[in-house]
This record gives structure tokens, C-alpha cells and sequence, in this order.
DNA sequence: TAGATTGTTAATCGATTAACAATC
DNA sequence: TAGATTGTTAATCGATTAACAATC
């Protein structure tokens, strides 16, 4: 049922950044590249390079390396960008908008062809060439115009309603901005999350941890 | 040197979402919770939950379970959440703006305390009660108001001679929406990486991977 | 050919799960 | 006390690293 089986998340979850460095190299005219130097550019060992490469196929030639560029096609095609997604953005706040404007959706095959806020006041005015739709069309717009991705960038208490209107809609694929839990609601639908706030989080506890406090526990002092 | 030592980067990633839990939880009026319960809530084993918790102290109670609001406190200080860090934004554009004005970062111990851009048309302007400064004032600002935290909302191109900046004002920590990657350019500074491109890549990936593609190759189609 | 570097198997390391004695 | 559930040790599982034969 899946064009890779049994691949692991660290591995997918790395393949991006090969795919930046990977760019950065041909953009620096850089034609070949060693597993060895590759992984020293990258804070990596060779072998996870060379094992997370081979869960997909052998790019590389014995005493030669790998073709930058044609590593570079092959981590696009894994990733699928070679594909287009038809994709509704739901939210025009300020995230909403920073989202439409700032990713270079077309890129990565993401065809923004609708966006969507229940605020009156915001339907109609354009962005990024798209008008935004009341919220109450959905439906409607749906239709006619199928759609295969939601973005959600809209406060948490708004998600559960609307994510099952997408979901009786057929939508089952979601790049969800929200601190809500959509995984936890469904289980046959793709989720990618981008939890700001946890991230926020984990930066907060970067710096404590490194800073070294002493061990006197703040609760427990009566002064 | 370190508060927690030998915490692993798997548990401290699961902190930020207990904590969101548990935050509902308490919304609910719920007082105590067992590891049993909540593991069913979050999709976890409960081993795991107390194995995680108990990287930290033994916060629950045999034969009774975890207090909610008691553990929300616990993981609240462990993320180092009653921290306060002096917090500046490099980078005023659409993504800028929208990390501004969305996120609630005091509740995180993010006291946002400037903003800079070096597009002069933006200079002066007021995001969230604060004037956009010019990049160029960024070493005068900071001498009378040291920061302890930059958040990058700015090309990749640009992240290089900033970081280089800021970095010899004395700034190690970063939230880093940019798709450069500090952490390769020094390795005594503290980097959370907020990476868009690549989580829209994965989630192409997790997309293209569900929709069992036949594998016949395009690339090796003649037609 | 000799040198280099891959693909791949084996060894190690770490994280998750299971089990259970401790104890509220 | 009996029942429940933790804290913690042991077992399993998976991911990373090391080693090396294959081969360009």
C-alpha cells in the first residue's frame, strides 16, 4: 500500500535537510560529494548517510560518491514534490497570511487555490491573488473544487468543528498550525504539525537547562 | 552544568505536549489522572509516560495516580516556563509580523523587547506596541538593552552576517525560522529550529508515501 | 591496477515496552 | 486491609555506528 514501507521517521525526518544542503552545493557549482564529506558539512556520521540513503535505493558509485545533482533529483522525487496538491488554507489571521505569503508553496507541489476565515470583515480581501471566502461556503466551494490538503491557522477551539467538515468532504491530509490534537480525532488521516508553541517550549528549556541553576528548588523555600 | 543531565531529546519533545494535556485537563475540572489514562488520551504507553516523568522526580503517588494540576506545574517549571528572557526579532516581514502578533510568548518567558528590519519603509512602524528599529541601530540598541534571545524571521541569504552580529553581542540563543543552519556555524549557541520548508516537505512525503504509487518509475519513461 | 568509496552486514548503543516489587 | 498505581529494573526493540567485502 506505500511506495516505501517501513522507513522510519528519523530517516524521513532528515531527508529534508539533505535536500537543502544538497541544493546549497549545486548552488555553490559543486558536482560530486563523498558520503565522508557530505557528513562532515553536516554534523552527521557517513554511515547514516549512506544507510538512510539506501532505504531508498543505491545513488552512489563505488570510489566515485554521489552526483549532487542527481541525489538532489532523487531526494525530490522521494519526498514526492514531483507531485501538485490542490490546498485550502483555513485561517486568515495574521499566521494565516504570514503562511500564504511566505512559503514558496509551488515549490513543494502545494497549489493554494482557496483560503477561508469566518470573520466577515476579512472575506473578500485578496491575498496572494486569492480573495478569502467565508468560512460558510466551504461546502459549496468544495464541490466544485476539490481539494486535497487543508492548512489549518486557526485558534484551537475552532478546529474540531471545522476539521470534521473537512474530513465529511473527503479532505484527509492537513498541515495543522493549531494546538490542536487533530491525530488524536481521526486515525486515517495525514497530519503534519507545526506546534509553535511547543517549539517555544523546547527553546525555553534549552536555555534553563544550559544555564545551569543552582538546586535549590524555588517551591520549596519559605523565605 | 546542566540542571537535567543526560535527558534525552526524544522525552524533552514529549514535554510540551504533556503539558498541553494537561493544561486541558485541568480546563475540564479534572484533579487527578493515572498514567494508565492519560497514555489512552494521548495515544502513548504509560510506561512511557512514567518513564518520563521519572527522568525528572517521582510526581505521582502509588495507588492513586498524578495530581493534574501538581504535574502541569512540575513540567511547567522543568521547561523552564517561570523564566524570563529579554527577547528581540530580527525580521518585521509577513512571517516577522505574524510570530509577533501571534504568539503569546510572555506566558512563555518571552519578553519581546525589540524588533529590527533593515527595509527602511518599515523602520518605525508598530507591530504589537513596539517601533521597528533599523537593523543598523541593532549594536546601539543593545548595549543599553542586552538581549537574551533572537528569533530569525529573515532569508536565509541575510542569517549569516546578523548571527555573526548578534553574536558578538554576547546573544547564544536563537529561534531560528530561517533556513540557514546555525548550528554549523558555532557550536556553543543554543538553536531551536523552526524549519517550514521542511515540515511541507514531509508532509509530501507522509502524502505521495500513503497514495501507493505504482512503481513505474517517470524518470525512466521514455514516452 | 591501486585507491577510493560505496552498499550492506554486524556490533553497539539508546529508547521503548513489559514486568513487578514497593507503597499509597 | 485490598486494590490500584506508581517508580524502577529487566527485556525488547529499533536506530546509529563500525567494519569490510564489493566494485567503480
Amino acid at each position: 500500500m506505500h511506495k516505501y514501507e517501513n522507513i522510519s521517521a528519523p530517516v524521513i525526518k532528515r531527508l529534508p535537510r539533505y535536500y537543502r544542503f544538497l541544493g546549497e552545493l549545486m548552488d555553490n557549482g559543486i558536482t560530486r560529494i563523498s558520503s565522508k564529506e557530505l557528513s562532515a558539512k553536516m554534523g552527521l556520521t557517513a554511515s547514516q548517510i549512506r544507510q538512510d540513503l539506501n532505504c531508498f535505493g543505491g545513488f552512489g558509485q563505488q570510489g566515485y560518491g554521489y552526483s549532487v545533482e542527481g541525489l538532489y533529483n532523487e531526494i525530490g522525487h522521494i519526498l514526492g514534490l514531483d507531485h501538485s496538491y490542490r490546498t485550502i488554507l483555513i485561517g486568515a489571521g495574521n499566521l494565516g497570511k504570514a503562511v500564504a505569503t511566505h512559503m514558496s508553496f509551488e515549490k513543494r507541489g502545494f497549489k493554494l487555490v482557496g483560503i477561508f476565515d469566518n470573520d466577515k470583515s476579512k472575506v473578500g480581501s485578496v491575498i496572494r491573488d486569492i480573495a478569502v471566502t467565508d468560512l460558510d461556503d466551504l461546502e459549496d466551494f468544495c464541490k466544485d473544487n476539490a481539494a486535497d490538503v487543508a492548512i489549518f491557522c486557526v485558534p484551537k477551539y475552532a478546529v474540531a468543528s471545522i476539521a470534521d467538515r473537512l474530513y465529511k468532504l473527503g479532505i484527509r491530509n492537513f498541515w495543522n498550525f493549531s494546538h490542536y490534537d487533530l491525530s488524536v480525532r481521526y486515525d486515517d488521516i495525514i497530519v503534519e504539525n507545526v506546534h509553535l508553541n511547543d517549539s517555544l517550549m523546547i527553546l525555553c528549556y534549552k536555555i534553563s537547562d544550559a544555564h545551569d541553576e543552582p538546586e535549590n528548588d524555588q517551591r520549596n523555600n519559605k523565605s
